[in-house]
DNA sequence: CGGAATATACTCAAAACGAGTATAATGGAG
DNA sequence: CTCCATTATACTCGTTTTGAGTATATTCCG
């Protein structure tokens, strides 16, 4: 059992929705994510950071998973020895806090990753990257193939359908193919860049929460506690980036006895007036959300 | 941004099936997960850990995920100044190499954590548990409702139905409520202890993998390259410590054409013979495997 | 009052799922 | 050789869950 040092730092995805537009925390004018400090006062990782994110953003946290632990060579800063470890975590938050001075400043995610957003149809951004994929495929002759196939797959080319929760792979992709500027000198680049791997990780704490909203009732965590059922889509939306059939929807939301009325009306701009609804907590208790795909046998 | 320096260690849950029995690869007579050396000399942590355990085990590793960042200040060796992150990881290989001499050495899973195995129906040692988590939940006269739900939940009583994913949650509320060796001193315990937190690291391991198997293809990591439909059946069942549905099982498995025929037959014990099947390495390209549960919109 | 705009209810066919029954090959006991 | 235990594989059938709508209900605005 070796042990080695090394330098320790906490980074966070934190996002919040804020008029259907997916956003992130960000520093430095939005060029970084913020990193906490790896404090050794707090009993453990995710105690110490969910106590300096409600510091930052004057909100409690609503949720908060731990994402990835980087620690690549290649990564910056291997200087002096050892290496640094990065212990990432996705938070999310109700909403933003108006950002003063020293404050950090909320960014919509799309601005770094335009390619990801599909609620206005294929986003334009996509046939020049598609065009520069082919190009980087065909450079090499003897993984051609692999490389035709891997694009076609992750960004949903060529009989391939488009999977949001692609969003990581897309990135990884985009960085082997020398199209984002963090892959070091690139003629050709995409969505804004960020410092170091930073933009990387954003993408694995989009990943992560597309996925998740899928079978667990996180969405919640990033809405008002009274809210419509078309408010709580188009936030759905936004992180999917995608759009969704609205009363297949309600349909899912209401069998699966998500939510509950709260007897208000929604004084909505132009059309009936909508029901409010509140999130039932119990239902985090009481139900196997994860449902079994396994076939199960009696007995 | 600040930055601390701490000790840091990988550790794998590398699991392998042999005979229809999940086994996981053990150091010090099975008392504990093996702790990889953190090497500064790989290029990512993910690729030296893979060099490490192909030395160990004699096989290449098929699959590698990482799995959760330990640092929690009452884990262990928290002495000389700064504390200590263990990086742990999911390993699967496909098959165990016999025992050597100084060579780490396997042992079935549910030894540590009996109540997991469901195979031969409900384990009877789940009677001795529940009796004494009613009696924790009882004893605190403020937080019994919350507890006895708890309970309740995670282990499947009183109109929950047991859900074979949460076995992290079962493992955390028995240490919590005293009911593991690792908890402290206590009187009554269950399932063979492991050194510092390594069974909790087991249980998340496991929890992932039982997670993964139903939306990612990775049981054929943990198989030969032909094997009949009932084998596959069968460690599938040892992963998730249930019992299957056999026709419902191999409808599921020919629908999502994750395998193709061989043209071999096993010659088996007993029984009209089985067609080999061999895993189509292809579906992992070609297909978006993790099926949307979101109503997508037309357009 | 007649849209435009949104909310909510209901329909209907296709696909997926749970729980079987039915039939096909084997090897071994007698 | 026949019968049977045992496993493999095919097929059925009613129930749910989905995808993709159509239909109806309320608002506000001009």
């Amino acid at each position: 059992m070796t042990i080695g040092l090394a330098h320790a730092e906490l980074m966070a995805v934190v996002a919040a929705v804020t008029s259907n537009e997916p956003r992130v925390m960000t520093v430095r004018s939005g060029e970084a994510l913020p990193s906490g400090p790896f404090e050794l006062g707090h009993r453990t990782l995710q105690s110490g950071l969910r106590e300096w994110i409600q510091e930052q953003t004057g909100h409690p946290i609503g949720y908060l998973e731990q994402l990835y632990t980087f620690a690549d060579r290649d990564r910056n800063n291997d200087i002096r020895g050892g290496r640094t470890i990065s212990i990432s975590y996705l938070g999310l938050v109700l909403e933003q806090e108006a950002p003063g001075a020293g404050r950090p400043a909320w960014h919509g995610w799309y601005e770094y990753l335009p390619w990801e957003d599909h609620r206005q149809g294929r986003p334009k951004v996509l046939d020049a990257i598609i065009e520069k994929l082919r190009v980087w495929a065909d450079a090499d002759p003897r993984r051609r193939y692999e490389r035709h196939q891997r694009a076609d797959f992750t960004f949903g080319l060529d009989h391939a359908v488009w999977n949001e929760d692609l969003t990581l792979q897309r990135y990884e992709l985009l960085y082997e193919a020398g199209l984002v500027a963090e892959a070091g000198d690139v003629s050709d680049n995409f969505g804004r860049p960020m410092f170091a791997d930073h933009r990387r990780i954003l993408s694995t704490g989009i990943a992560r929460l597309r996925a998740k909203i899928k079978y667990r009732p996180v969405v919640f965590e990033l809405m008002p506690s009274a809210f419509t059922l078309l408010q709580l889509q188009r936030t759905v939306e936004a992180l999917a980036g995608l759009c969704l059939h609205k009363q297949n929807f309600r349909r899912l939301i209401e069998q699966q006895e998500l939510v509950e009325e709260t007897g208000g009306i929604a004084s909505e701009t132009g059309g009936r007036p909508a029901k409010l609804f509140r999130f039932r907590q119990t239902v985090v208790e009481e139900r196997a959300l994860s449902g079994t795909k396994l076939p199960l046998a009696r007995n």
